[in-house]
This record gives structure tokens, C-alpha cells and sequence, in this order.
DNA sequence: AACTTGTCAATTTTT
DNA sequence: TTGACAAGTT
């Protein structure tokens, strides 16, 4: 991207030194500590095809995301450089590696007649996670209400050090305690739906592998080489999975290549360990370790603030990053009395740009919590500037997108009985929390799934005349529509069917009925008729998809498809966390202030309700605020308030301790408490002008 | 079962 | 200040 191939077929051409040496790099274990902005992706890439050139089978080639957009970009890029062949090359998330991989094999379990376990299963995102959680909850009873996040975390946390219910103690941390008890029970409740979790799809592949030598050695055997974007960003599960893939009995060396930044490790709350990333020479025995720091993205200055601001972390490989452009504008630290003007500032700075002709796709305002965008939309939209938020609640987060999908994943998985508690009264069949119950209680009494008990109802089990009667209506509607999808052609589009699901429910009806406004029940059917149309569209894309096969894609890969083909027109609203691995010409941070960045939360020291953060939160904070400079290509602004309202309450403020970092020469400080505002200076003239007439 | 009122808490969100 | 959610009411 930073850096035109003149020649595509070349696979080092417009390379340097260090970034041919480690695309050339042969065998062994290898890690690319790449800088932000020096060409990280393109190293991958170039090592796929330079491999490829020298006699590799693409399919041979195992390289590893986090997101599926990342995977995306990669493979288009590869594509231009050799062409089909990049199709071969198994390229994609951990997770989606781990579906494969899980289907794999219990395909393989259902041909050797285990037909205990089916190849279809239901993948549990967060939501579900919760809501099951949730479900637990109401079973036992703790002292003080729990936040079932904080019991999740734990979970994952336990998951993702292999740790079984029997292997964990009590530690006397009331959540700790609390998430031992779930944990056991939580895994019960995934079994019973035929569910797994984001998790479980990296940790089951490694059970299966260290369970059965069989089993690991084909998958051993599968990939000659290996490569892992975004290494820092990897968990304890992520690594055994590579370990395992990676350690080939029968070569003599580990041909593992990961590429990362330390720096900018901005996960540690989901998992991810940077000491993965520091500690990959004594994982990977007689590792090497590339380090490239040339910069071709930022101006110096901006390499400069950047470098200033992660230099005072102790827990790091320890590298600066070398300017390769001119030193650029100072860097604008701008002082404001309180959070309006500091958003009139950044609205009007933006406005001199796009006044001088910058393109808006050009610009990104860039803060650490979602809340602080609101007052920026709001000015920006009152000046008539068009934004994309990036980040937010995701479409298929929408209620009435959710309730679609859990008819269809019913449908596909009828032991799946969150999805069926979600919609079995959506429409209002007269079916609420009470009468949930008491089928719950059935179905764990005959041992088998909410729907499958509702398809046992009769009257000698059920007194309940209400609840049997609109209960095998549902069942009935459910199993018809079973039989239809059965029945369907193979090349049918599945979203013609969910169309057919959306009516036969009467979910559009439902709408209609308990919207509070006409409006609002107008923006409800738009979303499920969007929904639909995006996945007819997707599934015209990959046919032979099939519904299942577009759940499972859905479940990990929630972006809301919109390819903004207006992106360019508009300026990026973005968290930091949404930010990084993007750039834009011209950056604004603001909110820059203790307790925001760093902020409150990562400066306590302990909470009850949290995990322990081997790394003392504040040097991630840190990381985020590094990961937000080296955004900027050629302008950066950094803002803060003096005051700000904050719960409802006024609160004085102080400059973030990361800006005092920065070394004043390459700064140009503004301080707007000096200047009056726009309506000042209106008054001001006004007065003027009364004083001149008299 | 649906609606209302009160209480508590408050980052970040790749899959 | 907003919001989610639980408990209480109709």
C-alpha cells in the first residue's frame, strides 16, 4: 500500500533489506517484529508468493488473521501477485481455521460410524453466551448479583488455558469462585445445544489433537509452512494451536514466520498475551528475529511524538521507528476550557481541510470511548459534514435481525434452545417466562431439547392447555419448515427460503403490531428486508453455500456488509481500538486527558469484577495511545478539555501524561481559552457596530 | 403478559 | 446524563 510494485511477479522488487530478508528467510521459526507503517502485510504476502515461485503447493501454505477483513485483503492482494493459485492457499481467521478444522473431523468421525457427534453444530457469539449464562444464573443463587460479563471473561480465560472445572481451586475471589461454579455447568449447557463457542473453536481443534496422535499428525503433516499476522493479539490457545500445526515430527525445523508489534498490543481484555509476542525465541526453538522500523507511512514529526510516547513502556522488544518521509507540520496539541469548544476546534480544522480541498475520506477523528463521538456528531451533522462511524453496534446486533437469524438457526440445529427461547414467543404466542419454564423443566426431565419436547406435548404431560396448544402449533410450524428446507434444491438460494421463514413466522406482522412508532416499525422491516437481500446477494457469491454454511459465516464474520462505495466522501468517527491497521492523511485525537486516555479504568489497580492484567493496564494504554499517532500519515492533532461533563457532572480535567511526553519542538501548542468564540466575537461586533451608529 | 417505575453503573469489542 | 434491567403494577 505505501509502496507501488513495479513489477508484480517480483516477489522482493521495491522491498528493503530487512523485509526481502525476512520474505527470502528459509526454514525455522521466524518473528517479523514489524513497526506500524512498515509494510508488515506486505511481507506476508511477498513470503506466500516468493515460497510459491520456488516450487511450494499453495495448499501447502497456512497463513493465519484475526480478521476476516484482514484475511480478505490479504488474499486479494496475493491474488494480484500470482494470480489463482492464491485461492489454494488456506488463508483465514483462527477461528474459521478452527471451524474447518472441527468439521473436518467430525465429518471424518460420522464416516467411521460415531455418528454421536453431527457435523452440524451452532456457533455461540457473545450474545448467546450471555444469555446462556444468564439461564445458569437463575439456577443457583450467590451472594450479591453477579455481572455475568465478568463471569464470561473468566470462562474464556479458563478455556483458553485449557483449564478444566477439575483442575481450577478456589481462590476465596468471589468471581473467581463464582466462574468456577458456572464454568462447569456453562460446558454442560454448550454440549446440550450442540453449540461451541468463539473459543471452543481454537481450544476443541487442540483437545482433538492432543487427544489422538492420529489426528495430530494429519494435521501436522497438512502445512509446510505457516504464517501469523498480528501475532502480538494472540491468546495462550492461539499459540498452542500454532505450536501444534507447526511441530512436524518430520521436518527438522518449525517452519512458523509471525509477524507482529508488541506496541501494539491493545488486547490484553480479550485474551491476548504480549508476552507471546516478547517471549516467541524461547517458544520456538533457535528463533530468528527480524526487526523492520523503517517507517513509510508518517511523517518524522508524527514518528517522533510516537516514538516519545511508547519509549517509557519497560515490557517491550525495544524499537524506534525510522522516518522515511519529510519532517512534516508540527503536531497541533490543542488546550480548550471545555468539551464544546474542543469539538468546535476539531470541526472547524476539519472544515479549513476540506475548504482546501482534501478528499473527507482523507480525515479521521479518532477517540478512546465511543461516548465522546456523540458530541462530534451532533456539531458535525449541524455543519453538514457526512461521517462513517466505524465500530458501534454491529446490523446484526439489531433486534429484529437477531430474532431472524435464531428462526433459522432452529431451524438448522433444533437443540439449539436459546435460539428457540428467543423467538417461541416472537410473535407473542402466549408463551412467556412462566410457561419457558415449565417446558424447560420437561425438557430436562425427559432429557432431550426444548423442541423436541414440544413435539411430546399431550395432555397427560401438559396441563397447561395454552401452552400445549400454541406449543405444537409452533412445533408444527418449525418442523414444516424443516421439511421444506430438506426439500429444497440443492442450488436454491437460501435466502429465498429465509424469506419464506420471515413470512410463514409472521415476525413482519409482529412489527408492526408492538412498535411504539410508525416510524420506528418502518426502520424495523428495512433492517430484516436488508438482511435478506445481503444475503441473497452473499449466497448469488458463494453458492453452494447452503444455510448452514451461511450461519456459520455470519456467526464469524458479523460485518455489516456495507463495501461504503461513499466512504471515500465521508471522514471516519473511530475508537482507537476500530483504528488500528488503518491510516488516513489527516488525524485528530481528542479527549486526550487523564481518565480518558489513560483511562479510569485501566489506572485502578484491582477490581473484583475483572480478571488481573499481568501488564498493569496502564502500559496498554499507552500502546492505545501509540496505536492512535502512528494513524496519522501527514497531520496530527491531539486535543483535550479542561472541563467536561462527565456522568452528568462538570469535572476539571488534565492533559493526558502521554501528550506531556511528546517533546514540546515538534509541537504547536493552541490554546483556546485565549481566543473567543465564533458567538463572542459576533457580540463583540454587534456592540462594536451599536457604539459606531451612536 | 404487557407496562411502569426505580436502581445502579458507567472502556475498548478482531471472532 | 444515559441506559439497561429488575422488580412491581395493571
Amino acid at each position: 500500500m505505501n509502496m507501488s510494485l513495479s513489477r508484480p511477479e517480483s516477489c522482493i522488487d521495491g522491498l528493503n533489506d530487512k523485509q526481502q530478508e525476512a520474505v527470502l528467510h528459509q526454514n525455522g521459526p521466524l518473528l517479523v517484529l514489524a513497526g506500524a507503517g512498515s509494510g508488515k502485510t506486505r511481507v506476508i504476502t511477498h513470503r506466500i508468493a516468493h515460497l510459491i515461485a520456488l516450487g511450494t503447493a499453495p495448499k501447502d501454505i497456512l497463513a493465519v488473521t484475526f480478521t476476516n477483513k484482514a484475511a480478505r485483503e490479504m488474499r486479494e492482494r496475493l491474488r494480484h501477485m500470482i494470480g489463482d493459485k492464491a485461492k489454494k492457499v488456506t488463508l483465514s481467521t483462527f477461528h474459521a481455521f478452527g471451524l474447518k478444522f472441527l468439521k473436518t473431523e467430525r465429518r471424518r468421525k460420522d464416516r467411521h460410524g460415531n455418528t454421536s457427534q453431527s457435523a452440524t453444530f451452532a456457533i455461540f457469539d457473545t450474545g448467546d453466551q450471555l444469555a446462556c449464562l444468564k439461564e445458569i444464573a437463575k439456577t443457583i443463587s450467590f451472594g450479591k448479583p453477579l455481572k455475568m460479563p465478568a463471569i464470561l471473561a473468566r470462562i474464556s480465560d479458563f478455556k483458553n488455558h485449557f483449564l478444566m472445572p477439575d483442575d481450577i481451586e478456589s481462590t476465596g475471589d468471589p468471581y473467581h469462585d463464582a466462574a468456577l461454579v458456572f464454568y462447569e455447568k456453562y460446558i454442560e449447557q454448550l454440549q446440550a445445544y450442540n453449540a461451541y463457542d468463539f473459543d471452543d473453536l481454537v481450544c476443541a481443534p487442540v483437545h482433538m489433537m492432543r487427544a489422538d496422535p492420529e489426528v495430530k499428525q494429519r494435521w501436522q503433516k497438512k502445512y509446510e509452512y505457516i504464517m501469523v499476522d498480528e501475532y502480538q493479539d494472540t491468546n495462550t490457545a492461539q499459540m498452542e494451536l500454532l505450536k501444534l500445526l507447526s511441530d512436524n515430527p518430520a521436518r527438522p525445523k518449525q517452519n512458523i514466520v509471525v509477524v507482529g508489534d508488541d506496541d501494539q498490543s491493545i488486547y490484553s481484555w480479550r485474551g491476548a498475551e504480549v508476552k507471546h509476542i516478547l517471549r516467541f525465541p524461547q517458544s520456538f526453538a533457535n528463533a530468528q528475529t527480524i526487526a523492520l522500523v523503517k517507517n513509510y507511512r508518517s511523517m518524522g514529526r508524527i514518528l517522533a511524538a510516537a516514538n516519545a510516547v511508547i519509549k517509557k513502556n519497560k515490557t517491550r522488544h525495544g524499537k524506534s521507528l525510522e522516518a522515511s518521509r519529510g519532517d512534516g507540520p508540527a503536531i497541533k496539541v490543542v488546550k480548550a476550557p471545555d468539551h464544546e469548544a474542543e469539538v468546535t476546534w476539531t470541526v472547524n480544522h476539519i472544515r479549513s481541510f476540506l475548504d482546501r480541498g482534501k478528499m473527507a475520506g482523507d480525515i479521521a477523528v479518532l477517540y478512546r470511548s465511543n461516548r465522546l463521538a456523540r458530541d462530534l456528531e451532533n456539531e458535525l451533522r449541524a455543519s453538514g459534514i457526512e461521517y462513517n462511524l466505524i465500530g458501534g453496534t454491529a446490523f446484526f446486533e439489531r433486534k429484529e435481525v437477531k430474532d431472524v437469524l435464531a428462526y433459522l438457526k432452529l431451524i438448522v440445529n433444533p437443540k439449539d434452545d436459546l435460539s428457540l427461547r428467543r423467538i417461541i414467543n416472537v410473535p407473542s404466542r402466549q408463551i412467556g417466562a412462566t410457561r419457558i419454564q415449565k417446558l424447560a423443566k420437561l425438557a430436562s426431565d425427559w432429557r432431550i431439547s426444548m423442541f423436541a419436547s414440544l413435539g411430546r406435548l399431550d395432555e397427560d404431560n401438559c396441563e397447561d392447555s395454552a401452552l400445549l396448544a400454541s406449543g405444537v402449533a409452533f412445533h408444527d410450524l418449525i418442523s414444516d419448515l424443516q421439511d421444506q428446507l430438506d426439500n429444497l434444491p440443492a442450488d436454491a438460494n437460501p435466502a429465498h427460503f429465509a424469506k419464506t421463514v420471515v413470512e410463514a413466522s409472521g415476525l413482519l406482522d409482529n412489527i408492526s403490531g408492538r412498535a411504539e412508532t410508525l416510524k420506528e416499525a418502518e426502520f424495523r422491516k428495512m433492517n430484516i428486508e436488508a438482511f435478506l437481500r445481503g444475503m441473497e446477494r452473499y449466497c448469488e457469491k458463494a453458492t453452494d453455500l447452503g444455510l448452514t454454511g451461511y450461519l456459520e459465516r455470519m456467526a464469524l464474520d458479523t460485518r455489516a456488509d456495507e463495501t461504503d462505495v461513499n466512504a471515500m466522501r465521508k471522514i471516519t468517527l473511530s475508537t482507537l481500538h476500530g483504528a488500528k491497521g488503518l491510516e488516513f492523511p489527516i488525524v485528530v485525537m481528542i479527549g486526550m486527558e487523564e481518565g480518558i486516555l489513560p483511562h479510569d479504568r485501566s489506572l485502578m489497580p484491582h477490581q473484583d469484577d475483572l480478571p488481573a492484567n499481568e501488564d498493569g493496564g496502564i502500559d496498554e494504554e499507552r500502546r492505545l495511545c501509540y496505536v492512535g499517532i502512528t494513524r496519522a500519515k501527514d497531520e496530527l492533532a491531539l486535543t483535550y478539555a479542561l472541563t467536561r461533563p462527565i456522568r452528568g457532572r462538570l469535572q476539571p480535567r488534565t492533559i493526558s501524561r502521554f501528550l506531556q511526553d511528546i517533546p514540546a519542538e515538534i509541537t504547536e501548542k493552541i490554546d483556546l481559552s485565549d481566543e473567543p468564540d465564533i458567538e463572542d466575537v459576533a457580540t463583540m461586533l454587534a456592540s462594536l457596530k451599536l457604539s459606531l451608529a451612536d
